[in-house]
DNA sequence: AGTCTAAACGGACCACGGTCCGCTTCTATT
DNA sequence: AATAGAAGCGGACCGTGGTCCGTTTAGACT
């Protein structure tokens, strides 16, 4: 029987090892507790380690680097925010009318964001960029617009729309002086203009 | 004489010593220098005390950090267009009517922040914080917007014009595969959108 | 010129993110 | 059960940003 066992098969991702796996929910596990515990600022790669009872090596050949590790620890929290979005009650889940939806978006979005302010920065880049082209918002925006008959170029309005509820702009602003209320009625405001609703 | 010299007088940021200008001015110059032939990412704050001739501590002392420090370096060619908006020749510059004025405002702050891009992200918070409340690009836009007789909030509104001109948002749109010019004309159409011109 | 003090200096020192490499452990295969 | 070798592991090690503190110096007043 000449190896039939070797056909090429599309190589996939070569699945981790069991000890591997375990390590890398340990580590998940130990860097959410720490992070809630101590703030993101105040957690160091080594701690995580320790408090996984792995060497630092391990941290970073699961996670990459701080980015991919606090990257990680905010997956968990966004998804289950996409979750409400994909299929949770309306106005902000599906059953509204796109125009409600999309306010009721504005808002979630600007509450989450703030409140995970400091984990999305440490985050950085790795924190908004999904698998594809586009990240979850931007996609669901663009959606919405659709819905609304908005004409144009719908990716780059969506982003405009998005631009002002990232963490450096709604920090810069905070700081200024503006209260959280304000920032939201500015922002349906600009969806208003945006969309030329009503 | 009884001691005249010590009214209180408003006391004034105590001078610099000259010893201290001078080396914050070789500081200046040296990590200038060293940006512009060996990229941001590669100059170390080590280096750029030892091309300057002066220990590692005074650099933190002058500029608090590497932030501080890239800010100072950025603030040469930032305050150069500035003044070109302030005083420059028309379209950017006073003396087109407010809408030329904002569109080639766009254009020109798209193009610069390109341009600078790694030294922006590397200056940080400092990059954008101003003297007071605003920085002189949402005062600026603001302004047109009043021009214009936008009405609604404005200080919010020209934030909302301007964050999808900061790094992040273009690094992003750009990496998706979004060439300039299309970022450039989705820009002018949000301005139409808000402004509501024409 | 001499004196005195606040300001500035320099570089040893520390903490943390990230890399490297020799050793260990899993798992497929026989 | 034995074997082989790939995948994983740990922790010593490195570079860099940032701090600290004993020493030096500018410059104001006499």
């Amino acid at each position: 029987m000449p190896e039939p066992l070797l056909l090429p098969m599309a190589d996939q991702p070569p699945v981790e090892r069991a000890d591997a796996a375990r390590n890398r929910e340990a580590l998940l596990c130990a860097a959410r507790r720490l992070v809630e515990e101590r703030g993101v600022g105040c957690v160091t790669m080594e701690a995580v380690a320790a408090a996984a009872g792995v060497g630092k090596g391990t941290v970073f050949r699961r996670f990459e680097s701080r980015e991919g590790l606090m990257a990680a620890v905010l997956d968990f929290s966004e998804s289950a925010w996409q979750a409400s979005v994909i299929s949770g009650p309306p106005p902000l889940g599906p059953g509204a009318d796109p125009w409600d939806r999309l306010i009721a978006f504005g808002r979630s979005r600007l509450e989450t964001t703030l409140l995970h302010a400091d984990l999305i920065q440490a985050a950085g880049a790795s924190g908004s960029r999904a698998a594809g082209a586009y990240s979850f918002t931007a996609m669901h925006v663009q959606h919405l617009l659709a819905e609304l008959g908005v004409d144009g170029d719908l990716p780059v309005l969506a982003t405009a729309l998005l631009a002002p509820l990232e963490v450096p702009i709604l920090e810069r602003q905070q700081a200024g002086g503006f209260p959280v209320e304000r920032l939201l009625t500015g922002w349906e405001d600009l969806a208003r203009r945006v969309t030329g609703h009503r």
